[in-house]
DNA sequence: ACCTGAACACCGTTCAAGT
DNA sequence: ACCTGAACACCGTTCAAGT
């Protein structure tokens, strides 16, 4: 596995295939058609060559997905935060929630090892530091920020496979569900009807993160 | 595939394996060894049959699973709710957490058609139904449960994932950036140093259920 | 009706060999 | 050093045939 080319020149026989070149086509497999149609077979199709000569360039799978997320996370921009303890707080969730729905597949990978390389840990920081400043002990503070890492996870993950899942055309089970409901023993699921399902698809992130910051800073 | 045996006499073969047996094979292996390593080929193997009776009971693998989780959801006795709306969603978000906790592999299901069975229609009710009596207005009650819904997935997953990932021995990425930290640039997390690793641990979800809580209904 | 056997179209990855 | 070819140990599922 050749580290950055620091060295002007190495012997050998010349690569034909770049570690570059392999994580500019594996991110176009997946843009084009989702992060579980990548694979390392379909990869060197792609790239023309052997499924044999990625692993000359990458450890195994889960290295290059780990490699595809640094390079996202490297390129990721965050914002200036406001001094106000709870916007700062606010701000830096929904830059996290932001970069994270742009690249969906991340979440995945993430809710594993849950860290977006050294980069993100600017969002960790900013969220512990806006609850230290609002008032919270500092073993409060990062748990707060668990929290809020939880409430975002879910918020992307279950707004990603649901797209996925409309995507695909068979109907789904709650669609369903919603048309033949007991109004007797379910009144406000009956009342709300198929309502349901376009609040369900309205984004409602801002609202929950607003209310969960307000919550936890109330203790302080 | 047969129905209910609710003929008293069927005509043909025997059956050697019924959908019982299958559930309860499917089951077993899911608890001892994790959703990960259900496979109709191994089923096959654990029932004594090949993999293709096994599509003689169920229609695929898909189907399996959602038989599996139907049989689970109806059998799940929920809680009886207090009068006290911010209690009641209380309850009811922590009995769904509970249900789901025991069965973690349900939430991957669950968040690609949110929807545990018909059974489940109890949870939602519930707390649409107690952030009404808070005050809400129904189509805020209905996003208020969305969120709190998506809080409660955000933190099963991460933490089955977590447990999952702590159960293999290869050292977490993350417990390897807390060692070597720049103070300078995260003097937040530097601080919490390793006591991040046990605080990310806790139990942090009553906390974040009562701030969603207090903070949703706070508009009312 | 219930089940088997062989096959198809996939996976990730190891290992020995070629240039 | 870089890549290929063949192979191993898996997947889910279809299809034709057996009892």
């Amino acid at each position: 596995m050749p580290s950055s080319s620091s060295q002007p020149q190495r012997t050998g026989r010349p690569a034909r295939i770049s570690r570059a070149e392999i994580l500019a086509a594996a991110n176009s497999v997946i843009d084009a058609e989702g992060v579980a149609k990548l694979t390392m077979r379909r990869l060197a199709t792609e790239l023309g060559c052997t499924p044999m000569a990625l692993y000359h360039h990458v450890r195994d799978k889960e290295d290059l997905l780990r490699l595809l997320l640094n390079e996202y996370a490297d390129q990721v921009a965050w914002p200036d935060l406001p001094e106000e303890p709870r916007e700062r707080v606010r701000v830096a969730a929904r830059a996290m929630h932001d970069v994270l729905a742009a690249r969906p597949w991340i979440v995945e990978i993430l809710t594993a090892d849950d860290l977006l390389g050294v980069s993100a840990l600017w969002v960790s920081e900013s969220i512990v530091d806006g609850f230290v400043a609002g008032g919270l002990p500092l073993d409060r503070a990062a748990q707060a920020y668990r929290v809020i890492w939880h409430y975002t996870a879910g918020d992307l993950i279950v707004r990603a496979r649901s797209a996925r899942r409309a995507a695909e055309d068979r109907p789904t089970f709650r669609a369903q569900v919603f048309a033949d409901l007991d109004a007797d023993s379910f009144p406000r699921l009956a009342a709300l009807g198929s309502d349901y399902l376009s609040l369900a698809a309205q984004d409602t992130y801002d609202l929950g993160l607003a209310a969960l910051i307000d919550g936890l800073l109330r203790s302080a």
